[in-house]
DNA sequence: TTGTAGGCGTTATCAC
DNA sequence: GTGATAACGCCTACAA
């Protein structure tokens, strides 16, 4: 079933058929009628496709993620998903397998399908292999517009690229976190970061790092590692850290994954949470409350994160905002459950 | 840059160029060479939509999902991507909120987008919506032969749809965990299952009752109850049944979420698992190896099931397979760790 | 208010 | 081997 039928049947023109459909166009109300009544008769649906080949813009959106099995995804995939369905998009999902590779392919694959708009939590955040995909033209002109397909970049920020992104307070988070661990009297804080290529790598490292100046409290350098996001490389870390003369009595993980693993190592380790160590993850996680001790963690809102990228994609896509490129940038909070403990040797020096 | 613009450059036809990408008919070696160079050069990608609107297929499968939050769903998921990309197939998800209503509106929508095949989760296992959405056109017609578009059912049956499905021994699943309960010494094992219309529900259901029929133990109905997969219902319902005056010495949860319900009530409740308690689980994930004591799970290879499904489908959308309706059952596996304990009772009596 | 006709970028059927 | 040309289903000037 399709317009020139749903027109024969109704003895009018398909551009009449149409005009009914999409209120393009003056139609007298007798034949819109006429027409809505064999529209609905007949179950005759508009072919998107055709509809997209026509009109240049396919009402869908690609979302670029690394890997959806890290719980964190589906939260933001969620929250932009929700969003997408109120407008009438679609999402279309590229799995990037923490690749770089692989994601040049998928954004590429992506252009090809047309996807009106891209929401992207990438893995390269040196922009190359993005910019190679995308192709030299998604440039900001010199009239200072963008031009090309929308983009918004969720929780990573790409350096030399105009386009929004909504990230969280990295730096305050873990400011936060060390704060709490200073107030408990710790000083042998260790802090377990991400790769300092990622802007959450490396953000997360200086709230840490600030934390500690500010209270003049020097870091130590075998206190500070640098893992890869996963929970293996927490695990290693972890088991090193306390492998030290002089370990430290609190430990922050970088992101929930490698919060597992120092976890997972502790307790295969026998060094008792919080009693010996105190512990705090980036990013809260459905288990995290059930954990024994219940873990203290720095939260952010990850469904809001895919909710408001989506928001501001669809106002590019739809031409709503033209205003400069946004950075949104969305708080952290810190929630206190049962993994951090006052300090021992502190309550012993004072 | 289009193909129209490719034969000029080439000094051919589009006939010629589209020949030359497609192999689909002879050309001379010379003019493929030269066609080749300026596709290359012009870095030239077929419009796919156009393509999509001329062939009749979109190279898109659908996957409709209750709640992508559940960690179960993702790792499906993944499964199904992987394999889809693999053969050029890009995957639109559709979230269904595990409500009826969303479902039908879902399948509609990716109708409408003419996704080449559907994988489904369903909520509905009634067929009702899903008929509905899906149209009268989509039975067997008379011949034996499928028609319409083809669908792949994954975790669920739907009964009257001559569709192919890829479930798991859900029955043996709980058979083996009330087996293992009772060699424990246990008869007081409560079930908490899922929706009875459902199938993982019901039949999980059956497993437990099953093995305590050939037991010989009786099954008490305040040791039964239903809940609705979700971690509230665990919640409450393992609360009620602790507050008896005879309470378990188990409890088997129906699925992941329910079974993380019963574990953080039980640890609210200061009831000690396994001392006082035996809990397993039906469906392992991330943490369970690591929440205090670890949990005993029935496993089940959840990217496999997707894996499986995305390439039964494939398969029946690429017409490589014509056979009859397939039910593939995935077998489950007890994963023993420390929830579990022999009973107490049970050593006091023998 | 309505209809005609062209074109979006492909592929495929014919001729040549 | 190659080239016109007609679809695929829709929207939209432009004309009437």
């Amino acid at each position: 079933m399709n317009l020139k039928e749903i027109a024969e049947l109704a003895g009018v023109s398909t551009a009449t058929v149409s005009r009914v459909i999409n209120g393009s166009g003056p139609v007298s109300p007798a034949t819109a009628e006429r027409v809505l009544n064999i529209i609905e008769q007949q179950g005759y649906v508009p072919d998107k496709i055709a509809k997209s080949l026509r009109m240049g813009q396919t009402r869908t959106i690609g979302f670029v993620v690394p890997d959806i099995s890290n719980p964190f995804f589906p939260e933001v995939l969620n929250g932009a998903q929700a969003v997408c369905a109120e407008h009438g998009y679609s999402i279309i999902l590229g799995n990037t397998n923490e690749d770089v590779d692989t994601e040049a392919k998928v954004v590429r694959s992506l252009r090809v399908q047309h996807a009106d708009g891209l929401l992207m939590i990438l893995v390269d955040e040196s922009g190359s292999t993005l910019r190679s995909a995308l192709g030299a033209r998604t440039q900001v002109s010199s009239s200072g517009r963008r031009s090309g397909l929308p983009i918004v970049f969720i929780d990573r920020y790409i350096r030399g690229f105009e386009y929004d992104s909504v990230i969280i307070d990295n730096e305050g988070g873990t400011t936060q976190a060390t704060d709490y661990l200073l107030e408990l009297g710790h000083t042998k804080i260790a802090m377990i970061h991400g790769p300092l290529t990622t802007t959450p790598g490396e953000r997360r490292l200086r709230g840490y790092m600030k934390a500690m100046r500010d209270a003049g409290v020097p870091v130590r350098s075998e206190y500070v590692a640098e893992g890869d996001f996963r929970t293996r490389s927490g695990y290693e870390i972890a088991g090193r850290m306390m492998e030290l003369a002089d370990p430290p009595t609190a430990i922050i993980g970088g992101n929930n994954l490698m919060t597992i693993g120092i976890f997972q190592r502790l307790a295969d380790m026998g060094v008792c949470i919080p009693d010996r160590v105190s512990l705090i993850g980036f990013d809260d996680f459905t288990l995290a409350a059930n954990l024994t001790p219940a873990l203290t963690v720095v939260d952010r809102p990850m469904a809001d994160m895919g909710r408001i990228a989506a928001e501001l994609l669809l106002s590019r896509i739809e031409g709503r905002d033209e205003s400069a490129t946004r950075q949104v940038i969305l708080p952290t909070r810190l929630k206190i459950r049962d993994s951090c403990r006052r300090c021992i040797d502190c309550a012993v020096r004072s």
